[in-house]
DNA sequence: TCCTAGCACTTCTTTTTCTCAAGTGCTAAC
DNA sequence: GTTAGCACTTGAGAAAAAGAAGTGCTAGGA
């Protein structure tokens, strides 16, 4: 167990370097702890020993290391009340009641990566959660048609489809058949009850059968596909320890992996300590699976309507209470 | 006029500037041009005062200054045929019957991206081009309804809309009045078109007109903000002239501004001396209007169905050869 | 037992100096 | 017009030097 000093001392050091992005040495938090350097010295010296500091060279001041944030998150930070201003501009977009749910979200969390200057990332509707509620067909000319589907949820999802040798309405009795026997079918279902139950059926209508089977179903596959939304990447190019273009080319790269983005999701309840912090989950460093020195900081939203995943992610030296409370902000507003 | 000798020169120094990202040396150039290298020097020096080379300090091999680029697009090069397993790679895009036209674009500039290790943009149909085929109303709940807008193109935009004391009977009303007296119309005039002939009309039929035509509104207004695809983007870091965060950040921002991009597409007729590239326009450094070290080569493509530009963004240093007849292939393959 | 002043020591950073390699420009001769 | 030769320039890199910022440790005081 820590004393209260050492708490002190961490939250301060913590607090310290997320704002210099720099070593923190004993002199400067001596004057705010009120004693001399020296002891600050050797305080450091024990947080060091158990884990929680870290020095860049031998004579260098002290920083967290990442169970120096972890722990930090876990019982030093206090989320601040946001401010008045942050606050007011989301209000903005929260009361509007033009808004759709989705667009709220996006303007949101796209005012947050400005305002911060860190990546968000929202992570749609699990394609699970959708059920198919209405396939639709709008002729363009004589050689093509579009294909629209729509969930429950809302989702919509379109192709073109060319057709040769089909008739409109062959088709049509397809789209209509598939209406009557998939619809209310989660979306990531819908593959194999299309495969097994309505492939051998659509055969004995329609000759060319293929084409218009191979359309509906990518246009199933593209939902599994299409909810991954990155805003504010380029912030990333604003944190002086991104500096490094090999570091950025990496993280990058990873971002746009959308498997990667996917696996946020799910990398969870690993360590179920942080449940104190509402359900808002961060991985920190390593545990983000991006890069060493950036954290991940997301939580899940429920309404009724939907449910997704919203994440901050920026560099391991955040302003963890700005953005925890933030991201309780705007999931407490998504969910009433 | 330059003489064959300083044409074959300046010819030499662009393509082993394009390979190695070097200034070239007259000593590495003599061998293949049969003088000493006091004599390429001479010639450097004169090809120097007209403005086609550069030097970095006074005593290193030369650069291509823009305007050398500039020569060498216009009058040196000679777009070789692209190889073959280039051709093959896109070939099985452009021979899959199943794909549909605009993904045949987004998948050929997606290989062309990771080909060349460049950056490709496509800027979708342009909104004049789009007439409004039909609008669609599927309702989700009693509260809710998503509509659909298509194009005689076969572009689709999507809104869900929330109503309280609208009726659905009324909305469809409404809808089917836009159906009846603007279907037909350039998604572009759509605005004006609702403002002053239909809002006047759904005044009188619907009571809570406004949330209705609002989101109507809306779905068109982003019809013209949706149509841009920017593929390989990180390819820029692999350049080793970008490899200084600031410019990165600099052209990572200006490619993200909408505005810029459709510049693009505006930016054109100012010279029209390179017209002998069969309609493909090169935008050298300064020109690009992104970075002074970055070039964009861009073509239209028309089709009976729709119409687009396709470009390809790189270092000044860019494989102009290859790029161009790239682009001058899928044109034409797009084409047919 | 805890705190602190003082000082030696370490490491990074910055600046300076040196040297080397790669090129060029110019001149004189072919 | 071409070329060999040589002086000169510059950048890149290594090495050395000086300075700044901090730490760790020790010994004395509360």
């Amino acid at each position: 167990m820590l004393t209260e000093r050492q708490k002190k001392l961490l939250k301060l050091i913590v607090g310290e370097h997320i704002k210099s992005a720099k070593p923190v040495s004993s002199k400067l938090i001596c004057k705010t702890l009120k004693c001399s350097s020296a002891t600050v010295r050797s305080e450091m010296a024990t947080l060091e020993e158990i884990g929680l500091l870290e020095k860049t060279h031998t004579s260098s001041g002290r920083i967290p290391s990442e169970q120096g944030y972890r722990y930090y998150v876990d019982n030093l930070m206090n989320p601040k009340e946001i401010s008045g201003e942050d606050m007011l501009k989301l209000q903005i977009i929260f009361n509007n009641q033009q808004l759709q749910l989705s667009d709220c979200i996006t303007k949101s969390l796209q005012l947050i990566a400005d305002m911060t200057n860190y990546t968000t990332i929202v992570l749609g509707n699990a394609s699970h959660e959708n059920r198919l509620k209405e396939i639709n067909v709008v002729p363009i000319d004589n050689k093509q048609m579009i294909i629209i589907v729509v969930t429950d949820k809302g989702h919509v999802e379109h192709k073109t489809i060319e057709f040769e040798n089909v008739s409109l309405d062959e088709i049509k009795k397809i789209i209509s058949l598939i209406n009557e026997l998939i619809v209310g079918t989660p979306i990531d279902e819908i593959s194999s009850k299309l495969e097994y139950e309505i492939k051998p059926i659509i055969g004995r209508y329609v000759k060319e059968h293929e084409i218009v089977y191979n359309t509906i179903y990518n246009v199933f596959k593209d939902f599994s596909s299409k909810n991954v939304n990155i805003v504010g990447k380029n912030n990333i190019l604003k944190q002086p320890e991104f500096n490094n273009i090999d570091k950025v080319k990496n993280i990058f790269t990873k971002l746009d992996e959308e498997d990667i983005m996917k696996k946020i999701d799910y990398i969870e309840d690993i360590e179920d300590i942080e449940e104190n912090n509402k359900n808002i989950k961060v991985y920190i460093g390593k545990e983000s699976n991006i890069d060493d020195d950036m954290t991940i900081v997301k939580t899940k939203y429920h309404t009724s309507k939907e449910e997704g995943t919203i994440a901050i992610v920026g560099p391991k030296r955040m302003d963890y209470d700005r953005v925890v409370s933030l991201l309780e902000y705007i999931k407490s507003n998504l969910e009433n």
